[in-house]
DNA sequence: TAAAAAAGTGATAATAGTTATCATAAATCG
DNA sequence: CGATTTATGATAACTATTATCACTTTTTTA
């Protein structure tokens, strides 16, 4: 993968938000400092990025693609009243790959677990 | 919730395909025997019969959402070779729910666990 | 270091999956 | 049964995302 300024720029604004982006809102930051930039430029990266491992494709939180930074691994939860999406850092599913490959002969090569309900503030 | 033969004739199709269809994939072989059945009757369908807790809706998997007529507790493996969505019943996570909720603060209303890899035919 | 090759970009068209609209039909209630 | 509520079918509309393609930037190489 080739240098290129607006995959720089784009990585630094994920690094920048904590809130798991979606593509439109990152465009909607980005748009300020690199006005040429192109959604198709972002998309482009963000997938590219998500492929190599670099960042972290969250799906299935509100049928928008939202990308995090964090690769570590941990979960996520979104809020269905704000649309917030928290991290979920416990370690309890450590085994749960492991679980999987001898319950199905599955070779599992990722997850996510998806919370939802409602956060703190909205309670 | 009214009565109706369209609703009724979805739920079957639903039990007999352990495969997790897709609304597509349904529609497809709902038409056979309902022709006039609505593309936009059995979305309307199946989102009111997930609301309501009877069915279960699956996204997160491949970018389309899948049905599940088991609603118990149970997570679901993708594999990204051949589509197929297996089960997972591991119950691996049982805990889950309760230590999101005393980490974060958040209510947790419901979670599922998407987990992606190669099957064991296509390896 | 300049020319050639490879990779990335921006603008926009296209696509896929799903939802909204609305006139008509079916189900339920009194 | 007649009135009211709820559901349906056809199709338009919407949203998020991907494809296309001429052009630009980056990297390679001679």
């Amino acid at each position: 993968m080739n240098y290129s300024r607006q995959r720089q720029v784009i990585t630094e604004a994920l690094e920048d938000n904590v809130v798991h982006p979606t593509a439109e809102y990152l465009y909607g930051i980005l748009k300020q400092t690199e006005p040429n930039l192109s959604l198709a430029t972002l998309y482009r990266n963000l997938n590219k990025m998500a492929d190599a491992g670099m960042i972290k494709k969250i799906e299935g939180l509100d049928g928008k693609a939202h990308y995090d930074h964090n690769t570590h691994e941990h979960y996520h939860f979104i809020c269905s009243k704000c649309g917030r999406v928290v991290d979920i850092n416990s370690n309890i599913a450590s085994n749960l790959a492991h679980e999987a490959e001898s319950e199905t002969g599955c070779k599992i090569e990722s997850y996510d677990i998806i919370l939802k309900g409602i956060c703190q503030d909205c309670r």
